[in-house]
DNA sequence: ATATTTTGTGCAATCGATTACACAAACGTA
DNA sequence: TACGTTTGTGTAATCGATTGCACAAAATAT
């Protein structure tokens, strides 16, 4: 029964103490060459690991941090995750994954849990907008952990983030419909308590001034991401007495549904209705009628939230420095939305 | 700046011991009513948080278990991992997560830091079958810790696991073939190096054998699970002198990739050829021609591994008890393969 | 009034690794 | 020879929480 070897048990069995070896295994210039070689022969001999919790406990750094993301199993924060653990394995931290389900007592108890744990820094997409939230947030803060928000932020002063331009976004969308002679565009709008959300209809909206259409609330459906909700929308969309004749969604699932009904009352797409998603969901590209979609570039996402992470833990100083990413979105110009050549 | 308090600035704060906070904190009954009262208020008013490092330290018990998959961006590996997530947060335990990109030298250094980091448990889907990472994972039961498999698993003694019937998928999805009419059925085989795609393969064979089909060497193409391999492997097997009519894979996306070649090459589906995939990812619902597959219940199976988990944490006497999950794969019949009705 | 039990706290060791400080031995130098 | 340096190790404190044991004070019994 190979039990664990602690550097107690290397120094009893060397007649040294543990303290020389402790700095034998850290190559501590101090200790001789020979019992520094025989520290790490023995250390290999007895399996020897070093246990990470004694360390971060003296050290009062656990080399892990935390990731909170609504839920793990979507295309979008499963790329984030790897961005986030690509970038970070190099500098040997650990991520510890917290789900929240859109429900903000996880969201605090997953934060709790986090500091419980003595995380190094915390990396999280928010799930709502609760004040009371805002209060355990700042206490992160004034712990000085760094705190880092990726896609879905909050505005809270001093919490650096790293999101995409969905303003950007619903603007390139929409201009591109326009492009393609549509003048009639409806939105899908998500979940309005999120920023993303607003972001992306605001830029919807001035791409349509900007461009001399008449902005109409009868074409602006507040729709899950989900393609079911897609199909109800576009059904309450058609039923209108002047139907538009495109969309952009704020969620490829909700695009999905949407061509789905359209389809099934015999409109053509793209010769009658174009259609943008967002999100670029791998299953947009895979239709034989494949979905013009924004990418968000998930997996750089991540990296650049893990870098933020690592210049502030390296920056004692400019913990209260917010940095703020901001990466370009880039509208992924598919069949659903191609009238013109391609 | 609210530096974070422990039991001692308590103790101080109320010129007590330690001890009696720590007592107070874990309602120990041999304190009085008056003193606990008095350290649980204490305690908020200063923002306490115990320290998991400590309690860890000192109890051996880290609550922390570790997942070590392929990639997690993957729909089948965010989907357990979501399962283990879900069934582990309710038992307080958090959840490092660990993506080898199929490296055995990343699996080593993974199960590594994961024993250094103290976990409780390790749960993996294995990269590969090399015979030098057999011997850390025998190291890892001689420690006592448990270790389980899922999905893709390794035969080593005593090492627990949950997996789902890949024998019975291949057979299933090629008796559905046979079903249909299809008389010369193809294979895309995948890595012959995991049990899951050998066991594909086998399946398939019995199926043939079992309804007097013979089975030709020139059917099974080794395909990588990615669209392009598929496409490139269904190009073989049209060139083929007697080419087949349809072709059970054992990826999804190899499906899709074959899907598109064959189509490209006007061949009608599933009128001409059908297809069965595996892994029912997300796009082979959406799909206009929607893409028959198994489905291998992924959240399930992370539910059961972690479970199996948890029964072997609290048997310590058990641990060399093997405990074998087989979940069974569902056949999921779509378009792509529907000669008949639907 | 004395003996016995109960109640509530404190002391100190423990988990495993690191590190400031002390100090002996070995070396070099005047 | 005597004194200063260097080299290599050991001692003990520390990180924060828990817990067996000891023990004083209070409550109860005789």
């Amino acid at each position: 029964m190979a039990e664990k070897a602690t550097i107690y048990d290397i120094a009893k069995e060397l007649n040294i103490s543990a303290a020389t070896v402790s700095r034998a295994l850290n190559d501590n210039p101090k200790i001789s060459q020979s019992t520094r070689k025989l520290v790490m022969e023995t250390a290999t001999r007895m399996n020897y690991k070093q246990n990470k919790l004694a360390l971060a406990l003296r050290s009062g750094k656990s080399n892990n941090i935390g990731v909170i993301v609504p839920r793990i199993d979507s295309n979008f924060f499963a790329s984030t995750i790897r961005g986030i653990e690509e970038e970070l394995y190099p500098h040997h931290y650990n991520i510890i994954i917290c789900q929240t389900h859109e429900d903000e007592k996880r969201e605090i108890e997953n934060i709790n849990t986090l500091l419980n744990s003595q995380v190094d820094g915390i990396l999280m997409s928010v799930s709502n907008v609760s004040f009371e939230n805002d209060q355990i947030m700042k206490r992160v803060l004034e712990k000085n952990i760094p705190l880092i928000f990726f896609d879905r932020k909050k505005n809270i002063d001093g919490i650096s983030y790293a999101i995409i331009d969905d303003f950007k976004g619903g603007y390139l969308a929409t201009k591109h419909l326009i492009d393609q002679g549509c003048t009639r565009i409806a939105h899908f709008k998500g979940d309005k308590s999120l920023e993303i959300f607003v972001n992306r209809f605001n830029g919807y909206k001035q791409a349509l001034l900007d461009n001399g259409l008449p902005f109409d609330e009868n074409y602006v459906i507040p729709t899950k991401s989900k393609v079911e909700a897609g199909s109800l929308a576009a059904e309450t969309l058609l039923k209108l007495k002047n139907p538009p004749d495109a969309l952009f969604s704020s969620s490829d699932f909700a695009a999905l549904g949407a061509i789905q009904e359209l389809k099934a009352q015999g409109i053509r797409i793209p010769e009658d209705f174009c259609v943008v998603g967002f999100g670029n969901e791998p299953f947009t590209k895979f239709m034989e009628l494949s979905i013009s979609t924004v990418d968000q570039s998930p997996l750089e996402m991540g990296k650049m939230a893990a870098r933020v992470f690592l210049e502030q833990i390296n920056n004692t100083e400019n913990l209260k420095i917010e940095k703020k990413v901001v990466l370009n979105p880039e509208l992924q110009i598919r069949k659903s939305s191609s009238r013109i050549g391609l």
